[in-house]
Formats: structure tokens, sequence, C-alpha cells
DNA sequence: CTGAAAGCGCTTACAG
DNA sequence: CTGAAAGCGCTTACAG
């Protein structure tokens, strides 16, 4: 038995095939009777169009390229693009791609392997923007967004990150209205171009509130737990400790936390710690993480939005946008012991 | 301008479009010559196949259908199934369905929605089992697979879920060697069937060590961080405190680390807490939480396997799937104090 | 409101 | 190895 087709229909229902055809798609000119005929004579059948349509017209698609969705960073924005895509009758397919898989293939296949025909635009996903998606896609005339892509883009590509700096300057400034002027930072490799932009909003917020800043204070880190550990552990043995400490992710900052319990250091008591990120499960850690909050489900969403607009039309979409994170107060940070200076 | 046809690129690369059709479909019959004709007239137009071929062959798809991906739970199978699909070539389109969504449509309408023409499969996560899907998939001869279902599905349904009882029971025992006897157990809503399983490992647990389960010592919970602080905060009120807790989600776990930790009861010296499921991020709170894993990636990936094998003709495939949990020791749990009784 | 006819974009025997 | 011809599953003017 093989699959039915319009035909089938058609010859099941006693009408023609165009008949059906118009039946199926919902045409005003058919009669109700004759529409409920065919439908039933569908679904009887287990009819599926094999093609939506003659000019191949179909729920639109937006493919997701990614390296690697490993990171709860990559999960979410892709939750928020899901969310946005079924409000919208969008679907969304993710496809992690390494470069390997790449090479494997012929430039012409490859192409054809990402690009359905139904596709109305591409989110790129930590992915190096030297990529040849970019390429491929401005040629084709299909839309790009990338989101907060390690690498800077090429000037016509649209892409979403979020206002790191700002939220490292808000992470300071509220370590510096609780009286600490001892405020450690955990720095993050240097690649990571958001990371650098946390740390230069950390030495802003120093600078306007009339301070130097302290290199001795900022730490070597690697944005893992361990990494942070390391820093707080070396915080410990300086003669004038910190009395507060700004890491460049929530891994660190709870790595730090694990190290200043384990020495018998409270926090918040002796010693506040913020991080950044909010990543899934902070708010439930003892205590509960100070964060900057990054926007990682309405980053997918905007890119799903941008994606819609553009195929409507809209010309003049910004293109470098930047959502804003929030500094969220929780348990582990406090005023300073012995009061500001 | 429209979009460019493949009689468009054939006309460009001087061939007939059916030579250019066996070139772009990498036919061997066709000289390397032409092909690379063809393909380079296909890149310069943006030539993109409106319709994969004449049979409606195209890369096969998998629907997951979810009522929320909100939770780390659904949102870890899906990163299964991506990374499971990404390597077998097979799309992973994830949709959010809410019975209300659903109702505006009529059947027809509907069926056509979620049932693209080359769909080889559908997932069902949390959804209930009581959905339109299975009879209608059934129909059309899709196959389904239901994750972790709340309630039983359909006789004909193949279920992926984890061994609950049995990570229970490992949970207890883990206690129990430790030399634990007072154990308090953090119960979830009844509702919830994988967590009553846990609750009859922890029974019989306690059974088949020789000990009676103590009624008193199951406290009410509802899986969220505060009923677990609560439980928490009622045992301490007991005259012979248990000196370890069960509780049966890692948020609950949480919430009571929480409650003892601001009482000034330090886990796990004074009490060892474990939990259920291995959130992500637990691993890094303080004290690193001791807890149940659920391969919630590999449910995922399973699901995709299983769909490609039931494509690919296999008939015997196995219809309750109970994948393996496993206990993850780490810092919230020790020794019991006074020793065993 | 229906259906015969033309057409779309594509693929695949088949003849050369 | 190539291309003219037939065919596939579908849609859409257009005539009735």
């Amino acid at each position: 038995m093989t699959r039915p087709t319009l035909k089938d229909v058609a010859q099941r229902a006693g009408v023609s095939h165009a008949t059906a055809s118009k039946a199926l798609n919902g045409r005003t000119e058919i009669a109700e009777e004759t529409r409920a005929l065919v439908a039933r004579a569908a679904s009887e059948l287990g009819y599926l169009p094999r093609r939506a349509s003659a000019d191949g017209r179909d729920r639109p698609l937006v493919t997701l390229l990614t390296d690697s969705i490993e990171s709860y960073y990559s999960v979410e924005v892709l939750r928020g693009m899901i969310e946005e895509g079924s409000r919208r009758g969008i679907d969304v397919v993710p496809r992690i791609e390494s470069r390997s898989s790449r090479r494997a293939l012929s430039p012409w296949q490859w192409e054809r392997e990402f690009l359905r025909p139904d596709v109305m635009g591409i989110v790129l996903l930590v992915y190096g923007a030297q990529s040849p998606v970019l390429e491929v896609a401005a040629h084709r005339g299909v839309p790009v967004v990338a989101i907060d892509p390690y690498v800077g883009c090429r000037d016509a590509t649209t892409t979403i990150s979020s206002t790191n700096w700002e939220g490292g300057k808000a992470a300071t400034e509220h370590l510096l209205e609780l009286g600490h002027r001892r405020i450690a930072l955990i720095n993050g490799t240097p690649d990571f171009l958001p990371g650098n932009e946390r740390l230069h909003g950390y030495r802003a917020a120093l600078l306007d509130a009339g301070f130097e800043v302290d290199e001795s204070l900022i730490f070597e880190g690697a944005y893992t737990y361990g990494s942070g550990f390391d820093a707080a552990e070396r915080m410990l043995e300086m003669p004038d400790r910190p009395t507060a400490v700004f890491a460049l992710s929530d891994r660190m900052a709870l790595g730090a936390i694990g190290a200043f319990v384990s020495r018998g250091v409270r926090v918040p008591e002796d010693v506040s710690v913020v991080g950044f990120d909010n990543a899934p499960g902070v708010d439930l850690a003892t205590p509960r993480l100070t964060t900057v909050n990054q926007p990682r489900v309405d980053m997918g969403r905007i890119a799903i939005k941008t994606l819609a607009d553009l195929a409507g039309g809209a010309a003049g979409v910004s293109e470098r946008m930047k959502l804003s994170t929030n500094l969220i107060v929780r348990a582990s940070t406090a005023l300073a012991r012995s009061g500001a200076a």
C-alpha cells in the first residue's frame, strides 16, 4: 500500500482532483457539503500532501546553526526561538554543525543541506563569523541574524547581544553602594569579547565613583568553577583581603563561594559575591546568588521576530541590537562590615 | 527578480534542464565537467530547489510536540534529540502546542499543521496521553514515542522513561549505608507518577534493610524550593530529628538545605541531603548536591534512534523503555554522626 | 459551485 | 554522457 495522493482522495470523495485540492486548501468557492466530504475522505485515507503547493509554499522555517548546544546559554536562546516561533507559526530547525561535518560535503551539497526550500532565515549561535554561511546566505538573499558572536560579523549581518558593559558596571556599582572598597574581579579568558566588556564595566564603575583600579585585585580565571575556586583561595592569602568579589561568570562566582565556605569564610557576612549570567539554579543555591541576568530567552525571541519582520519587508531594522542585562540582588551580597571609607 | 528555477540554471549552464537536474542530484552518469558547470551556474544564481524531488523526498524530520518547554527537563531531552538528529541527518522540529491553539483549528488543518509531508515520527513530551495526536498518527502510520508521560499511554505507543523506583531505592540505600536510620522523605504531589515510584523505592530500601517505614518522616512537598524549605523547618521542630533527608526533587533538596543552613544546621555535618534529578547547577552549589541523575539527554537520543529504527523497518522494538538512573555522590551526604543503631 | 485543461518545477526511463 | 519526452503531484485561471 503506497501513500495516498490527492487523486485517491478525490476518487473516494467522488469529485475531481481539482475540486479536492480547492476543498483542502480552504478556498471559499467550495460548497460546505463538498468540503466536508473531501475532508472526510482525506482523513480516512490518511492523506498528506507531498508537496505543499505548486510553488513550494509551506510553513515557514528558520534554521538555527550552532557549533554546540551543550551550554544552557544556547539552549535557552533556542527556547526563546521555539516559543516565539510557535506563537507565529514558524518552525525552528536546530542543527549542530561541526567544521568537520561541513568539510565532508561539496559546497553545493552543503548549501542544500542547510537551506531548505522554505527557510525564511538563519540564526547563527556561538558561531564563528568567518562562517561561509554568511556569504552563501547573502548570495541567496536569505536573511541571517547572529547571536552574541565571539568575533565581529560582516557589516551586513544583524547581530543580537546583550549589554555586557552595562552589566559589569551595575554589578560593581551595587558593591560600591554596599560600602565595599576593595572589590576583586575574577576575569575570564581574554578571547571572549563579552567578558572583556564586563571587565571594562567594572573599571568604569570604579573610575566614575572616584576610585583607582587596583590591578592586583584582578584575578585570572577561565569561566570554570575551578578557576573561581582558585582565585578565591589566592584572595584569602592576601594581607589586605577584598571584601567583595565580582566574578565574570556564575560558575566562577559559585566556585569562589565554595572556596570561601570551605575555609570558614561566610558569604555574604564576611565577603560579598556577585556573578554574571543568572544561570539556571543559581537562585536555588545557598546563599542565593546575586548576579547579572542575561536575557537569553528574549534574545531567541527577538531573533525570530527580526527574521519575521525582514521577511515581511521591513527594511530598516536596527543592525546591532543589544538587549538589556539587569542586576538581580539576592542573598550573596551584603553591606560591607566596617562601613565605607 | 523572481526566484530562479532549474530551467534558469540549465539555461545559464547551457544544458537541458534534465541534465541540470541529474548533475545537481549527483547522478553518476554525468561528466565531471558538466557537473561543475551546472553547480557553478546554480551557485551564481542562488538556485534552491523548491520541491526536493518529484516524489517529495526530503531531509527526514521528527516533530517534537510539547505543552511547554520551560523546564530544563524538556530542554535537555530536546538537546539529546538535536544531537542525535544532527548525527543522523534528521531534522528536529519542536512545537509548543497548547490545548487552546489546538481547538482553534479544524481537525484537518490541525493534522496538516503538525504533520509535515516528510515527518518520519513524532515525539510527545510532557504531553497528556489523551492527546488526539495518538489517534491521528496511528491512522497515518506515523510512529510516535512518548517521553515520561504523566498518564499511561495507549498500549501501542512506545514510551521512554527512567527507572524512578530504582533511583529512589538507591538514594535511600546510600543513606542507610552511611549509617543513617532516621531518614526523612520530602514527597511530591501525588499526581506525578514518577515521583510516586521514587517514594516506593524509598519504602522498598527501608523494608529490604529490615526497617519499618515511619510515616511521620514522610513530609508533604510540591517539588518547589519553598515546599522543601518548609518541610525542613518542620523537621527541625521534631523532638527526635531525622539525620538525613531524601527529597524527591533537587529543588526541594536545595530548599531544605537553605532552611537548614539558615538555622545554623550544617549540611552534611549535621544532616545529609539527597535530591533527585541532577538538575543543571546542583554540582556547583555549596555543598555540591548528592542526587540521582536522570538521563534526560539520553532519553532524547533514544527517542530519535527508536524512530529511525522504526522508519528503517525494525518491527520488534521494545515498547516500554526505562533508562537507568544513577546515584551521584557529591558533598551533601556524610556518615551519620553517632553511628548506627 | 464544479471540473477539464494548462501549467509548475521537478525527475526518470529511454533513445541516441 | 546528453536531452526529448513522459510523468508526478499538485494548483489555478477559465468555461460552464
